[in-house]
DNA sequence: AACTCCAATTGATCCGATGAATGTGATTGG
DNA sequence: CCAATCACATTCATCGGATCAATTGGAGTT
């Protein structure tokens, strides 16, 4: 094995084996790299790759640390791969996220506090004036449907869950299924679906919000496929 | 930012917009440094950071291609962070397992193929005979469990739910777990389980692999939580 | 006590050189 | 002519040193 990946191996171990703890200060990079046998260039390629995954973190004239190591932080490299998959695999990146979704908008009905109930409603009423612009502004979509999502997530009472959902579907996935809804019945869809599953939120009612949040994801799902035709869209025209 | 983050993101943009294909072979060092204005060394470290999430591959003498970008590829640094927390979090990561497996087996009860299934059954009647040895061979029964659970889930149909729910739990989790489980009932429990789980299989129903997956999942979790730490107690004082 | 300024510390970046692994094409033997 | 072998060019891996830039902490001043 090359020299690299047995530093990176070494100090991740040191981590696992608890050695390292969250925000602890490394040594110097010289002292390290002496410590590990390589040379300081090498050391800082295995210490850059770590930067990557967020596992460390430097900064310039002070030092190198652990970071805090928690989910949501090492999870977040999950949104570029969604990123580039979303030619091929965006379907089954939403699938994914549909399943995980829908059991956290169920644990989020009996946990999310009433402030934050409120403002899942301020949002749609934001995302409702937008929506009635005239042209759309399509990126303040984008960020109100993240923010939405991303509340209610925030509150299933699991770190990970709530990580994986976030990352699940990056920017650019969730860009581009709202650039494709240049059709306005189908933003109003959305934001009818984005109503349920708030109003199951307010009635505290679990099986009604996974039920919600999981046709709401299963209309985008089949929105990307175009495979839509039999849901409320034919019952309108 | 600094140069080498500029360097990653580059090379990130180029694969989003496509510009750089899977299998693709990169300019040498050399050219690529002075193509993005950095120095060779400092090329190297984000190269060295791209490598780190499977997004490229070097090979010493011939040169640097970019890899074949699958999900299960780029999502196998999960495991990594579940293995750091398996101390608090281990239970919110099986957690997040539990609903996957649960699809994925209720998936694979009408995609497996026969000869799947009857490996499976292989691998099961290994496990009770590794069971029946005194002292029982951890490492092996880890092993055997994780072939059981990889093979059920890459016959879901859905490569990105299988890629997750592989490297949700890594090696060391799993390992715990098992070594958690010197009684051996637990391990009898756990076996039974397995079996419940191959009959619904062989059945192709849906709804009784799901609900048994999600049980045996549940189970584990509960093991690791409540019950362990009662178990833990009362055999240590 | 609070502020300013400077020097030490430390990571960021660059440069050049050598080692190691690979691919290629010429050479050689059949 | 074909196959095996070997030397060479290419390329990444690793190394050591040098300079730049940002932060920190203390000396000195008000």
């Amino acid at each position: 094995m090359g020299a690299i990946e047995t530093a990176i191996d070494t100090v991740k171990q040191m981590i696992i084996d608890g050695e390292l703890r969250p925000g602890q200060k490394l040594p110097v990079e010289k002292n390290l790299a002496e410590q590990l046998g390589v040379a300081r260039n090498t050391l800082r390629e295995a210490v850059r790759a770590l930067v990557a995954m967020r596992v460390l973190q430097t900064r310039q004239g002070d030092g190198t640390y652990v970071t805090s190591l928690s989910p949501d932080l090492l999870l977040d490299g999950m949104s570029f791969v969604a990123d580039i998959h979303l030619d091929a695999g965006a379907g089954e990146f939403l699938h994914v996220r549909r399943i995980l979704e829908a059991e956290a908008t169920a644990l989020a009905a009996t946990r999310i506090p009433d402030a934050d109930l409120a403002r899942l409603g301020d949002l749609l009423d934001e995302a409702e004036t937008v929506a009635a612009c005239d042209p759309v502004d399509h990126e303040k979509m984008v960020a109100l449907d993240q923010d939405f999502h991303a509340l209610i997530a925030s509150h299933c009472g699991n770190a990970v869950l709530a990580a994986v959902i976030q990352n699940m579907s990056g920017r650019t996935v969730r860009a581009r299924v709202w650039r494709g809804m240049s059709d306005p019945e189908a933003v109003h869809r959305t934001l009818r679906e984005h109503r349920a599953v708030h109003r199951a939120l307010l009635a505290r009612d679990s099986e009604r919000a996974r039920l919600h949040a999981a046709l709401h994801v299963l209309g985008v799902e089949e929105s990307l496929t175009g495979s839509r035709a039999f849901a409320g869209e034919a019952a309108h025209g």
